[in-house]
DNA sequence: CGGTTCCTTGAGAGAACTCAACGTCGGTGG
DNA sequence: CCACCGACGTTGAGTTCTCTCAAGGAACCG
């Protein structure tokens, strides 16, 4: 990075090409609510992982971001120093959707690999949502199935269960064909994620390579034997299929 | 209960005397959005505990509920039949908000005290949202405050720090004056939403007793220590104040 | 190439769990 | 009226899953 250390993120500004914007799922796809959303953006932003914080924790909530390409990660820091990572998002996502009814933001956002965003300021899309209600309902479906994803990853479950729920349904999300995830995270903050160690995540991934269920080498993970690994993350009950 | 063992929860339907209604924060005592929020409301309905559930999982999302009197709690039961409470709903709160974005209700509901609704069809719900962006917008700050709820219990903490937190959360929710707590709900049910056995609840709470910071006696806590309570709560970053 | 971060594996420690027993409470019925 | 029953709460003892500490190797970056 050839820039000097600001405070919070070095972003590149272009334009919102969503010609050219890869992402499925985006508000901007859905004929009925595209201009609505469209006129809310801001130029897009770049991030680089290492480069500052996207926000941080108690910032005034300004704008919430949809993930055009790469990956971010929220955080808080508790009054220990220990971090606990609250989300990743990939493509598609919306961050800070959990800020939204607060004064501030509830955890600090960093790009685990370089990222694109568009921008939605929060006062512009409060006036859209007022205005337009299909929008502030789309909103609140993505809400509510954070929500849903949130309280399932909740529930009282073994490492084995929660680390093989977690990469089916980073799988699915990252669309993954051939079965081969690259994981942008590293083991840490999958631990930091999941509630548990690195070692034990490392560990956990060793047991399911051993048994035939995956390859692992680094950040690629091929998935060998989807049905076992199904049937360990089931309880979960994450969409992974 | 003399009535007969219905699949579902007996319902006892009442006028929505809004009038007579102790909740504060319902969306019916906002100016801007009293009138489309009553418009869409059904009778109220009344659920007793073990009278069934209010809804299961898998069940069409028909309706979501506000909370009037009493204590809901959502759960779901995994393949390997553990319970895993989802959620605690107290009056003010909105029941099924998790289920807006998905197919089919992704918990069960069951009253854990005798409990009073307000229904709000999903079908008359969304039709007022999409004229009235501002009653969306409303559902989602609310939906957006749950997901931080939901994203800061998911930390990893210690027993104390959970238990702390919970205890001084639900104080709040419940507007204890006298600093005197009546739980809604079990041990065993408190321990299920924050992934620790029965008996480490009860050790928590009377190690809690042991050191002068509340007294314990069944279903009533009364809090002596809240500043200590605070110190050991504090990592969770729950609003508690 | 050094330095840093990440990944992996092992050994020991500990927080929370399981199993078990017992007391209490509230409802039920003889 | 009181014995009985089930659910709940509490406490103790032993277990276990996961963590911590430690060390070595691999990958990445300047």
């Amino acid at each position: 990075m050839p820039f000097d250390a600001a405070p919070h993120a070095q972003t590149l500004r272009t334009r919102n090409d969503c010609l050219v914007c890869p992402v499925q799922n985006c508000l901007a796809r859905d004929a009925s609510v595209s201009a609505a959303w469209n006129s809310v953006l801001q130029p897009c932003i770049s991030v680089m992982p290492g480069a500052g914080a996207l926000f941080e924790t108690g910032d005034p909530v300004d704008a919430v971001y949809s993930v055009r390409a790469g990956c971010i990660k929220t955080f808080t820091v508790d009054a220990d120093g220990r971090e606990h990572v609250r989300g990743f998002f990939l493509p598609g996502d919306l961050v800070a959707l959990d800020a939204l009814g607060s004064r501030g933001m509830p955890a600090t956002a960093v790009a685990v690999t370089p990222t694109q965003m568009c921008v939605a300021p929060v006062v512009a899309l409060r006036k859209v949502m007022r205005e337009n209600g299909t929008v502030a309902q789309m909103m609140l479906d993505q809400a509510s199935r954070d929500l849903a994803l949130a309280l399932a990853i909740n529930g009282d479950f073994t490492a084995d269960e929660r680390v093989a729920a977690f990469l089916l349904h980073l799988a699915k999300r990252l669309d993954s064909r051939d079965g081969i995830v690259r994981l942008p995270m590293t083991r840490r903050d999958i631990g930091s994620y999941l509630r548990l160690a690195t070692e034990t995540v490392c560990r956990v991934l060793t047991r399911f390579e051993q048994k035939g269920w995956l390859a692992s080498q680094d950040k690629r993970i091929q998935i060998i034997d989807r049905a076992a690994l199904q049937a360990v993350a089931a309880p979960v009950g994450l969409p992974s299929d």
